[in-house]
DNA sequence: CGGAGGAGGTTGTCCGACAAGTTTCCGCAA
DNA sequence: TTGCGGAAACTTGTCGGACAACCTCCTCCG
């Protein structure tokens, strides 16, 4: 009805703060005024419980929230501390790959270190799990009916697994951002040069084809190999050589 | 003996064998891998603490961080969701290191890799500015009285110098994020324990000072081994192997 | 045929309990 | 008196259960 889609409506809208994110905001509120300093260590849990009116599960959630920002950190039993806001635990890394050459290159380079490794890392620690996720994204790169949609989503869904198979969550979450963020380059530039998209495809079928052999057959060596190809190849139909000599010598050492 | 401090100091870098942000990490890695897309309802908190083998209170301050950071959003009654997998150009990486060995190993493998072809980029790539900054950083670890401050700043220093040198302002940033977490947290857990410091200074100050010299003369397959010494030697110095076998077959080729 | 209402499932919050880690301080022995 | 071991107190970490609030879906009755 209306009136229950209006209160819908208004309840996401003016969404009265949830416990543990009101005393997430309190604490965060006495850092910003100073009343908490750096190296400050917050009261117990039991105090703010009680301060806030909550049970220990909402303070330690809003705890749990403010340590995931790295505003605090906790020590078992010492107690929860301030830790100065420019230490902060995340790393930020703004990639705009459609400015500057150079910017992609860079962006590249650092994709190869870690896609290489990966799929050396992948051919032994994947488990059963992660070689059906590979060869399903494979499977559906040959299917693909159109290149320029369904095809690189499996594409880029093919590079996330070999990343994830590594056993690395870090090295899949920085392979994940800089490969989408890579796609989503590619496909602006690209739009209308599109007629060579048949044949790059099934190059391009064929190299993921030689990365999947190799790790099926756990060869890390291979797998690693087979990666670099795709890689150095992928960046020769971009229009540039992945690196004059540097990279070439120590790519794989 | 030796063994048994190194164990003594593992323990104390790394607190409890479970933790939230563990289960996290997994979650925000199946975003990143694209088996969580935007929209994607996540498994019940019941289901995912089965599956990571933790009570619905770990879990929920796993959500709870995920939520936090904006990441997931959720709603009484139906669930929690995947909120925009990437709708700003941003890499985000949270690393709490205090609080699970994975997440140590995860991260220092992930740094090894870069360091070790940032070294040999930077001998090859580096100009004179890099080359002098490396320089008296090292000169500042000979030099630094205290171990526990002065020096460690410095050796922070060298690895953040090693890495700007490679020329890729991307790997820079991540070497220089791991590099400098990693050596909070231990900072930070140390404290009393510093016994160990003059004996463990004096082989850090050899170790750096052969990557110097490999990068002086513009080695790179040298700089690349001494900085593979170099993080090994570094890792067994915290108690535990880089990694069994795989590593070590493919950190070279 | 349609709407009210219940059943089942999911998150939000509370409580109690115990494990694990840290500091403080007391009492005993040299 | 002084040094040191260790108990005690305190704090965070984790677990399990319980119930309320909320959503979806299906059933039943008018």
């Amino acid at each position: 009805m209306k009136s229950r889609a209006s209160e819908e409506l208004l309840a996401t809208l003016v969404r009265s703060p949830q416990s543990p994110s009101r005393v997430a905001a309190a604490i965060r509120a006495e850092i910003a005024e100073g009343r908490l300093q750096e190296g400050d260590r917050l009261p117990t849990e039991m105090v703010l419980a009680a301060r806030f009116g909550v049970s220990r599960s909402v303070v330690r959630e809003a705890i749990a929230g403010l340590r995931s920002n790295g505003f605090v950190r906790s020590r078992q039993g010492l107690g929860a501390f301030v830790v100065s806001p420019r230490e902060s635990a995340t790393l930020r890394i703004d990639a705009d790959l459609t400015s500057d050459l150079t910017v992609f290159r860079n962006v590249f380079e650092l994709r190869a270190i870690l896609e290489i490794k990966a799929a050396a890392l992948a051919a032994v620690r994947a488990d059963e799990n992660h070689r059906a996720r590979i060869s399903e994204a494979l499977e559906r790169m040959r299917k693909a009916s159109n290149w320029m949609d369904d095809g690189v989503a499996a594409d880029l869904d093919f590079h996330r697994s070999v990343a994830a198979a590594s056993g690395n969550p870090y090295i899949a979450t920085v392979v994940g951002f800089l490969a989408g963020q890579m796609r989503q380059s590619i496909m602006f530039m690209r739009q209308n040069q599109n007629r060579f998209a048949e044949r790059l495809s099934a190059m391009n079928i064929a190299e993921h084809s030689a990365i999947h052999k190799a790790l099926m057959k756990r060869d890390a060596r291979g797998s690693a190999l087979a990666m670099r190809a795709h890689l150095t190849a992928a960046a020769k139909r971009l229009g540039y050589g992945l690196s004059p000599a540097a990279i070439e010598i120590d790519l794989l050492g």
